[in-house]
DNA sequence: TCAGAAATAT
DNA sequence: TATATTTCTG
């Protein structure tokens, strides 16, 4: 989002009262992500280029776009790096190669619990391995920090974004929910900084809903159940439901033309540690999807905003 | 080593 | 209370 991703650059303007309400206003009148022409295309269109003998734009390979973004993402890391105040230190990603983040949505969102705890790598997005020393058990060595360090190695908390979300719905039609196994899913969701925990945890909760649903199938969703229409997840459902089934499981005798499907809140203020990149609110990348699974990253919801019309946690 | 469920934390 | 992480079991 065009707004979101000023944030950051907001963080550095001035502060006090007054500045912070210009800060809004000037905020109130960006355009959002939707409206930004992507990176990956000429700012010119082609038609109006040639009508005033402009020579048209060289296009730009993905690739090239990822690099230019992470010179602009290291370039900021570097100047607020130091910055004990900034909640977002610790969550800013850039995109990894591969580049199907081009559609601005292919982000997950990490909450940084302490801005300067937070064990992720800024280049990698992954967890910084444990060398033989660190490993060893601190509370041995250093007796009543041990809780302290114990949260120091905590994983930050993982925001499934509508994204990632719908990239781990897509993965799952692609696999069929018999072979949805953490391991392939998060292999096929490609996501950087993704585990194997992650997507465990959150099949689970799938798994619980899917089951959920076929309760529903009779008399509908509740209200508890915020919709979010999903033609895949309801792939996903009747698959589960052709399978073989206990006994004592009723079979539902209909499927519903609309699953609703709870989606986890975005978190937006800045004291998450939400970070807004290339024009999305995003921080990790995701990548090589095409190439894996014909749900791929072109079919996922256009924008947030979109998503947010059936967001309702 | 992994998947899945349950317990626990936020 | 909802959601994510961690732990435990097979």
């Amino acid at each position: 989002m065009g707004k979101d991703a000023n944030q950051n650059v907001v963080g550095i303007v001035g502060e006090g009262g007054s500045d912070e309400d210009r800060i809004i206003d000037w905020e109130d009148g960006l355009p959002s992500g939707d409206d930004l022409t992507p990176l990956s295309l000429p700012l010119v269109p082609p038609a109006l280029a040639s009508a005033f003998s402009i020579p048209p734009a060289e296009l730009k390979t993905m690739l090239e776009v990822h690099r230019a973004s992470q010179h602009t993402i290291s370039s900021l890391s570097v100047r607020r790096k130091p910055s004990a105040s900034s909640p977002l230190n610790g969550s800013l990603k850039p995109l990894a190669s591969g580049g199907a983040a081009d559609d601005g949505n292919c982000f997950m969102v990490l909450e940084a619990e302490d801005p300067e705890e937070s064990p992720l790598s800024e280049t990698s997005g992954r967890l910084p391995e444990l060398g033989p020393e660190e490993a060893v058990d601190s509370s041995a060595l250093h007796g009543e920090n041990s809780v302290d360090d114990q949260r120091a190695l905590k994983r930050p908390r993982l925001v499934w974004t509508p994204q990632l979300h719908k990239r781990f719905v897509d993965v799952i039609a692609h696999l069929g929910i018999k072979n949805a196994v953490p391991k392939t899913i998060m292999q096929l969701m490609n996501v950087d900084g993704l585990t194997r925990e992650n997507v465990a945890s959150h099949l689970q909760k799938y798994r619980l809903y899917l089951k959920r649903m076929q309760g529903f199938s009779n008399e509908g969703p509740s209200s508890s159940d915020h919709v979010f229409a999903s033609t895949t997840v309801q792939q996903n459902l009747q698959e589960l439901q052709q399978q073989p089934r206990p006994p004592s499981m009723p079979m539902p005798y209909n499927v519903p033309t609309m699953i609703p499907m709870p989606i986890y809140a975005i978190p937006h203020h800045p004291s998450h540690g939400v970070v807004p990149l290339n024009n999305h609110q995003g921080g990790m990348s995701c990548h090589g999807f095409d190439a894996h699974n014909p749900y791929g990253a072109n079919n996922w919801s256009g924008s947030r905003d979109e998503q947010n019309t059936h967001e309702g946690v």
